[in-house]
RNA sequence: GCCCCUGUAGCUCAACGGAUAGAGCAUCGGACUUCUAAUCCGGUGGUUGUGGGUUCGAUUCCCGCCAGGGGCGCCA
């Protein structure tokens, strides 16, 4: 897919060759690099650096390591013989660096650009098959921005993935089960039982409500009467039976427990859709429930668990002790609770179970945030020891999460932010500013648009900081629109797309020779430098790395289009730049689409 | 006690072990008769928490320490 790769390699084992006659047997391997100066126009490596560093430590020469560098590379260049395409080759501070003759270069990226059009920069197909779970937020909680930053996350992840090669499915595994789904059932039924109001959304969010509202009237207080006491105790009481008839099957609270889960379900439907974000596969913990006994059963019997409830205890995996582990690295692990009953560990590993050999999964990805690490070290360990060599490319996204500046968002404490608020505002805001940027935009077409570019923003904010850090919530940054943001993405997008617009169709007329403005050049580099950067963040696991990626290209372009006209250039000039702007907007679309974010004609 | 993550400009963050650590925000000063100024140009701003180590080369890898966050047998 990289441009020249056939020759690059070519190169690269010339250099090896050179090395192999001075007996240096390291590096092994040729890694190129843009080189860090513009206008220079090539790759650098850095290969001479680390062959003076083996002559060194082998006694072979006495040159302080940079003088040899440098040495060894001016030997080693006056040594290739250089493809087709190159112009030359040189020795700069130990470094090698080739540069390409400019009109080939130029011409075959944006021929490849252009030809493949939305398929610049796909992977070839890969045999393994990726599964990427995530929207796994609980039911009967509505949907708040943490919820999203894991949503879109995970889709960004799954479009990287998909696009790189790989069978990539999609899967969503919301909890419905659980104390905190219980208590929301019981206020329901206690204070409001009957009443639904119209429409998913809002329907969702009120169930979130009354979720908040029950944990606060379970929720016991240092300095409450002995009336409040007993109150409290009764609710607690209440909630306690509910979940065992639930757990019995009761047929009038399983029928609750469709209809209010259905609500939630709706909701997520809801924002998904919003977001065109699909799903592949709704896993439900329900489901996993029965499986996951007959697994503890297995691993008892194999000797992996122990099972203490004979003296009362309950089924656990001594994980550290399995793997010869002196130090508490994993711990023990519980897998079954003690009167029988399933634990979130025991789902997972019948969930894992059935992707592995139901949907032939290879590398199973889930999305979940930090706070669970220990478990999902846990259950990959658990299924390593169980025997599934899958268990190696598990890999748990550990995200940070969101928060508030006043601290932790807590469903039981009411102290959210509901994605929907979030959005709305957002939407509010890029229309107000439309109207004064561009008030041609009206209607349904400025709707269109502020949904477009809203949604964009609060997306970019989620994945334009590594999943490592953080994000505290303020409206401010959340609604970011100037500098490093989508709009500005967008916008190069449009720009590009105004400018073609104004023209009938890109010519692919044979490059000129004129001389290229450094804009250019710099531009034409960052387009040749997506299919890597798809690779990478796909191999990763890293959606970041695309983030910043296409803000760079939009930032190189918006050089290109101050410094470069491009519809008032003379004909053979303009015929280029056109096919430039062509290939930049392309490489701009499938960027944002990787992103999951929308990118607009107009704005 | 053990495990994981984070610490880079006033703030929020980037930076495949490489060449001169970059952006945005904020701030100060400029640019719309131009392919849309949601933009651009310039200035200010750094002992990459700290002390060692490995390396030709460390923000990046290893060890210690400091600070903050998260997690640790029957919640999810």
């Amino acid at each position: 897919m990289r441009i020249y790769s056939a020759e690059i390699d070519s190169i690269g084992s010339q250099i090896l060759d050179g090395f192999a006659r001075r007996g240096i047997t390291d590096p092994a391997a040729v890694e190129w690099a843009p080189i860090p100066f513009s206008g220079q126009w090539g790759l650098g490596t850095s290969g001479c650096l680390k062959a003076a560093a083996f002559l060194a430590r082998n006694k072979k020469s006495t040159l302080p390591v940079p003088q040899q560098a440098q040495q060894l590379a001016e030997q080693i260049a006056s040594e290739i013989t250089l493809p087709a395409g190159f112009a030359r080759i040189e020795a700069i501070r130990g470094y090698l660096n080739i540069s390409f003759e400019t009109k080939p270069y130029v011409e075959k990226v944006l021929e490849a650009v252009l030809s493949l059009g939305p398929d610049y920069g796909r992977g070839t197909p890969k045999t393994e098959t990726v599964m990427v779970e995530h929207a796994n937020p609980n039911t009967h909680h509505s949907f708040h921005i943490g919820h999203f930053r894991n949503v879109v996350l995970g889709e960004a992840l799954a479009r990287l993935t998909e696009f790189a090669g790989y069978k990539t499915i999609r899967a969503a595994y919301p909890g419905d089960i659980g104390l905190g789904v219980v208590k929301c059932m019981w206020g329901y039924q206690k204070f409001h039982a009957g009443k639904e109001p119209a429409g998913a959304m809002e329907r969702g969010r009120w169930l979130g409500q009354i979720y908040t509202e029950a944990s606060t009237l379970l929720e016991p207080h240092p300095d409450e009467t002995e009336a409040q006491r007993a109150t409290r105790e009764g609710y607690e009481a209440e909630v306690r039976d509910l979940y065992r008839l639930w757990d019995t099957g009761d047929k009038k609270i399983r029928e609750l427990w469709e209809r209010t889960r259905k609500w939630s379900l709706d909701e997520l439907d809801a924002v998904l859709q919003e977001l065109n974000i699909p799903i592949d596969v709704f896993f439900f913990e329900s489901q996993a429930d029965e499986l996951g006994k007959t697994i503890v059963d297995e691993l008892i019997a194999r000797g992996i668990a122990e099972d203490e409830r004979p003296t009362g205890g309950p089924v656990i995996v001594r994980i550290d002790d399995k793997l010869g582990l002196k130090k508490e690295t994993y711990r023990v692990a519980v897998i079954l609770r003690s009167d029988g009953t399933s634990l979130y560990l025991t789902k997972d590993l019948a969930l894992a179970k059935i992707k592995f050999e139901q949907y032939h999964v290879d590398r199973s990805v889930y999305v979940v945030d930090v706070r669970q690490s220990l478990h999902f070290q846990q259950a990959f360990q658990i299924l390593n020891l169980w025997g599934f060599p899958q268990a190696a490319k598990c890999f748990h996204l550990a995200y940070e999460i969101v928060t508030l500046p006043e601290g932790t968002m807590s469903s039981r404490k009411g102290n959210i932010v509901y994605y929907l608020d979030v959005a709305e505002e957002a939407r509010r805001r890029i229309s107000a500013i439309i109207a004064k940027k561009n008030p041609n935009l009206t209607g349904a077409e400025r709707e269109a648009t502020a949904n477009q570019v809203g949604l964009g923003a609060m997306k970019y904010v989620m994945l334009a900081v590594d999943n490592t850090k953080q994000i505290v919530f303020s409206w401010d940054t959340a609604l970011s629109f100037d500098g490093q943001a989508a709009p500005y993405i967008q916008y190069a997008h449009v720009r590009a797309s105004s400018i073609l617009e104004k023209t009938g169709g890109v010519p692919r007329a044979a490059l000129p020779a004129y001389y290229m403005h450094p804009a250019e050049i710099t531009l034409i580099d960052w387009i040749s430098r997506f299919p890597g950067e798809v690779d990478r963040a796909a191999e990763e696991y890293k959606p970041l790395y695309m983030a910043n990626y296409a803000y760079f290209l939009a930032k190189a372009f918006t050089d290109f289009y101050r410094e470069c006209p491009v519809l008032n250039a003379e004909a053979g000039i303009r015929d280029v730049r056109l096919a430039i702007v062509a290939a930049t907007r392309q490489t701009l679309a499938n960027s944002l689409q990787l992103l999951g974010i929308a990118a607009p004609q107009a704005m």
